[in-house]
DNA sequence: CATCAGGCGAGAC
DNA sequence: GTCTCGCCTGAT
């Protein structure tokens, strides 16, 4: 067990801000919150009281892996403070939402995940990508004997014929994700180049797989590559931007991590704060 | 019961 | 290039 403590960083809002769809809120006791997340072949319980957080793992796996999924060195308040005062929707959605970091999560399966985000709410979500896992995922078990189920890879999806996507409810996203696991699983689309690319490339390269459009390679982007500057803009922040940035969003005055400010944006929005 | 969810591809022009 | 339209499914 590692334990540390941190400003800018709640479990619960990073859960509830729709970036990674396989941490679940495990329960909510006097003051603490408890979560479960299944990432990278791992099995891991987050616990959170105020600024102290808990990750049940050795130090070793916290510093090799944690530490860098979670962006716990990124540098939150310096966003924050950069807000421009006067802009008073900003403020109140990056006050609101201030907890959320920006994952560095496997391309994969952020590629697959956001594949099925398309006209989807939260919830299903979470249900079908759990469905795959389950179905497809290779079962493991943590050392006290935990099952729990990895996120399959473009190999083994490749291999399942559209018509039994179908059947995990997945809709019409399952061409989606049989095309693009193979194009993935046939070198066509290479993705440890694409995670040596800048974002322009990037961006270029996943347009390439059937069911990526413009909002999901910038969500990719954004919460596997970690470019910040990706900025998806989705039916939540296509109504904010109309409505509060009439005359454009000051993308220049935040040029390198508008993709921070857009989850601060969409999380404040869904939650309507 | 209707509407709609963190869009996208195909086809028309 | 830009526009429209249809799409699986289940949450609300």
């Amino acid at each position: 067990m590692v334990t540390i403590t941190k400003d800018h960083f709640s479990i619960r809002q990073i859960c509830e801000s729709g970036q990674c769809f396989r941490l679940e809120e495990l329960g909510k006791g006097e003051e603490e919150e408890t979560y479960a997340l299944t990432a990278l072949g791992k099995y891991l319980e987050i616990r959170q009281k105020g600024k102290r957080i808990t990750f049940g793992c050795s130090d070793l796996e916290f510093e090799q892996i944690w530490k860098n999924y979670f962006d716990l060195e990124g540098d939150y308040k310096k966003v924050i403070d950069s807000i421009d005062r006067e802009d008073r929707y900003l403020m109140r959605a990056a006050g609101y939402g201030s907890g959320i970091r920006i994952l560095r999560q496997d391309l994969w399966e952020m590629i697959v995940s956001f594949l099925i985000s398309q006209q989807n709410n939260i919830k299903r979500i979470r249900k079908c990508i759990a469905s795959l896992c389950q179905t497809y995922g290779e079962q493991k078990q943590t050392p006290d004997g935990r099952i729990f189920y990895d996120f399959p890879g473009p190999e083994i999806l490749s291999r399942v014929p559209a018509a039994e996507l179908y059947a995990c409810n997945l809709g019409y996203r399952s061409r989606y994700i049989h095309e693009t696991s193979l194009s993935v699983a046939r070198g066509e689309v290479d993705l440890e180049a694409v995670k040596a690319m800048d974002h322009g490339q990037a961006r270029q390269e996943l347009l390439k797989l059937c069911g990526v459009g413009e909002k999901v390679a910038e969500c990719i982007c954004l919460f596997a590559l970690h470019q910040t500057e990706a900025f998806p803009i989705d039916t939540h922040i296509r109504q904010v931007l109309d409505a509060w940035y009439q005359d454009g969003f000051p993308f220049a005055r935040y040029k390198g991590y508008e993709g921070i400010l857009q989850q601060y944006i969409f999380y404040y929005d869904l939650r309507k704060g």
